[in-house]
DNA sequence: TAAAAATATAATAATATTTGCATATATGCA
DNA sequence: TGCATATATGCAAATATTATTATATTTTTA
């Protein structure tokens, strides 16, 4: 596996949290503090920081300081793409392969001995 | 939170794992069977057999069977749209917020008491 | 029918993640 | 300077994930 699909797993694993969609959703819409969150999540201040610090050290988000707010934004870009699939339509499943996966029998198409 | 986007973030999360991740790489080309993933992952057939099954449990994929093989195939749509985001190519971080990121501080664009 | 092949399941141990709570730091203001 | 506000950090407990090992199940073949 190339080193960089490996790093993108990472963030892929970082960003798989309810809180931490929901964060990235809001920093997907403009800059946010801290305390703007608070207003919407319902989990402590100190876990807030938390789980800004994880998308923070996985480089998914950054902050500059105004006074003592901090204000956070996006900036790994794979984020934006990530956040449409969990909203985009999916209507079917995949097409199964072209045996007949409702009995749950087939053949195998590979090379194989039996 | 909606309940659709809970089950998609849970799709992530079983997603985001370097031997899953391979697992769907693969099945994405086509039907395999257990013991063609031993031949290019290495890792143990029970732990093989692990990771399928989260990754059934979790509906990303189902199975059809041949004789004693268990042949995987993809089943979740939203996995195709994923392992595209793996390989594409994001040249450049998203742009920074009209302020002064460089140095860390910046004017905080919310409405916010001092 | 017994053995082999392909795969799954179960139990365990090691490790990682998550949360809660207490406390620390830094800034602005009286 | 001292206090309030905004946020971060450290640590422990609870929980979840992962890999390992042993064993079970199913199907084919000899």
């Amino acid at each position: 596996m190339q080193k960089q699909i490996a790093s993108r797993i990472e963030i892929l694993k970082v960003s798989a949290h309810p809180v931490r969609i929901a964060i990235l959703e809001e920093l997907s819409k403009g800059v946010k503090c801290v305390s703007d969150f608070e207003e919407f999540l319902d989990i402590s201040q100190p876990n807030i920081s938390q789980h800004l610090a994880a998308l923070r050290h996985a480089g998914i988000v950054d902050y500059f300081i105004d006074g003592r707010l901090r204000c956070y934004f996006l900036k790994n870009p794979l984020i934006i793409d990530l956040l449409e699939i969990l909203k985009k339509d999916y209507p079917h499943e995949l097409p199964g392969p072209e045996c007949c996966p409702a009995t749950k029998k087939g053949t195998y198409p590979g090379e194989r001995r039996r």
